[in-house]
DNA sequence: CCGTATCCATTCCGATACTG
DNA sequence: CAGTATCGGAATGGATACGG
């Protein structure tokens, strides 16, 4: 039957999963921030189907991901950009990426400070007093509870 | 045709979606951080076809995401628990979960510390001198250049 | 309780051809 | 270049029935 939407959910990460549970989805938004604007970028570097990147691309607009904006050179043609919604997965982009790192398969790229270009710890938790914390020291919790 | 596998990407993101670029997936993932453990939990809780839920769970298990232990109580069945690297991609879900929250929709849950039971601090990057960073403080280079 | 086995409708993916 | 149109095959999702 049809696939069941996840717009309504009520938690959060279901109803991002409806714009990042996609795997193409994921891949152009990498490509994005990799750089890549035009149709033909995203095409050639994915390998995908004009088709689906066509429908793929219209769906991350009309989420807000991306935005298409007038070419710069005054051409006849629109690029995509990340909006600042879009620019938020980020964060989304670099946990998987480190959680496929740290599993087999070696790093290509490493993050960096962009002040003094040196590597930057992994991301973690930090309690109210500091303490840094690890996955097994949290826990999700209704909000009327916390 | 035949789509195509992501297993012998190069791109460690690519290859993360191998596993986690499957809604079911995350969000069998996300019931497993939320103390689920057994088939009938995963079912009633996400709304899932039974066969659909066998599929997945068979392929997170071989994907080393979980993994299947004896029953508690000696019982005849056993349990899905998350592994060594099923527990990494908590930070995966913690900066999907974060996306959402920011994004329309109010927040029904919220990280807690299990110690003081206080609400933790959003994910970051910390540079090597302790400075927090944000997503625009960072940018991805090769490992050459780092 | 924990699946397995079918069946069917829907959706998706890739290829190709075509257009302005 | 940036799509649109169409097609066939494959995978997916859901329902249901059945079994140890």
């Amino acid at each position: 039957m049809k696939r069941r939407s996840l717009e309504k959910d009520t938690c959060p990460v279901a109803r991002s999963l409806e714009a990042i549970g996609d795997t193409w989805s994921v891949l152009i938004v990498r490509e994005a921030f990799a750089g890549k604007r035009r149709f033909c970028e995203f095409e050639k570097s994915l390998g995908v189907a004009k088709n689906i990147l066509t429908v793929r691309l219209r769906k991350l607009v009309a989420l807000g991901v991306l935005e298409q904006v007038p070419a710069p050179g005054g051409g006849v043609h629109h690029e995509y950009v990340l909006t600042e919604k879009g620019r938020g997965l980020y964060v989304v982009l670099m946990a998987i990426r480190q959680w496929g790192e740290g599993c087999g398969g070696e790093a290509k790229y490493v993050l960096v400070d962009r002040r003094d270009r040196r590597p930057v710890k992994p991301l973690a938790f930090h309690a109210h007093d500091g303490r840094e914390l690890g996955a097994g020291d949290m826990e999700l919790v209704p909000v009327s509870e916390a």
